[in-house]
DNA sequence: ATTATAAAACTAATACCATTAGTTTTGGGA
DNA sequence: TCCCAAAACTAATGGTATTAGTTTTATAAT
């Protein structure tokens, strides 16, 4: 058994989070795709199953990039450098990549296993950052959730052109992440 | 010069944001809306540009009914009360409307004069409770940003069902709010 | 080298969607 | 009663996802 090689997933995501990235995650359909890729939508049905299919593919690639990011930024780093450095590297990342960082939250299935199962390594990369608060059990979990609520409600508006004012955005961001540090240690310490 | 009376916006819109809240966004179509209605597709041309007049309608309604709710929620409340009411009648909101919440941020045009007039309006009544701290100038927008960011990535999370584990997430929206008037108090006073 | 095979890519067809153009209906004001 | 403008309609177009069934083709075994 050996069949013949065509297009790979990798390359076929790739091309998918281009064209989010290019003109929105709605210009991502099987029809821009397939003339991307020099092929006939029906023939995408080899690789991927659908367009619900493809959008998981998507946000699965979407959310394993943010990870490398996160993971990296915080890396070598402790407490509040390593937030402030993730946090930067979340913020780069939703704008370096628009469309794909919209993948990531758009008509996905937070039941699906692949999915959970991504979230969890984000997940993780900030707890261990934030147990180094010495937080404990489920304060831990608060924190957690309430550092990825910044980090996704602030980048998701900016995404948005939501930001209107003059005043600089980066400032914005580095003074929410220094109330949430400054909120954290006079809370759980 | 007076018309037959049909149907009018208001009638229209709120069979959208049912829809929307039944099936989600994306079963919000032209197609299903005049179903639910009882009319041809064609016939919404008369009260709405197209799919996108659809959207920035409904939109626009969301925006505006969340802007009563947390009117409402901080009349008569001063400082930390007012925050909290606010941000629990916040998420409040996007539990029981989720379609509609959703189309708050779903393709909307930020640049659209209507939809930056109604969400300034938002962005006023959160000001304006912010300001019972003391905070000042370019301080008191980082700080709106910053709530705003919050109330939206928690909301945002919670809809899509993004919080997976056991812990309970009305305690972790209460965490991060109080996290958040903590880092507030220790740093602008 | 030849051939069998399984996957990849294809064509054809269906059903739904948004949208436009042009026609018919209809209800309130004169 | 009649007018007329808005509302609703029919018909048609081009895009979309998707399925079924066919053809192509690279590889692996002979």
């Amino acid at each position: 058994m050996s069949p013949r090689v065509g297009l790979d997933l990798k390359t076929i995501v790739k091309a998918a989070a281009d064209i989010a990235d290019a003109d929105g995650i709605e210009a991502v359909t099987l029809g821009t795709l397939s003339r991307k890729l020099n092929i006939r939508p029906p023939s995408l049905y080899n690789h991927v199953e659908g367009l619900p299919g493809l959008r998981k593919e998507l946000a699965l690639y979407g959310i394993k990039e943010l990870e490398k990011c996160l993971a990296l930024a915080a890396a070598g780093k402790a407490l509040d450098d390593a937030v402030r450095s993730m946090g930067e590297a979340y913020l780069a990342f939703a704008r370096r990549k628009p469309g794909l960082y919209e993948a990531t939250f758009y008509t996905i299935d937070m039941g699906d296993t692949d999915i959970k199962l991504a979230s969890d390594k984000i997940v993780n990369v900030v707890i261990q950052v934030l147990q180094q608060y010495g937080i404990d059990g489920e304060n831990a979990v608060h924190a957690t959730r309430g550092l990825r609520s910044i980090l996704h409600g602030f980048a998701s508006i900016v995404q948005k052109g939501g930001f209107a004012m003059e005043i600089d955005i980066n400032e914005s961001f580095h003074f929410l992440i220094d109330t949430f540090l400054m909120g954290i240690k006079n809370k759980c310490i």
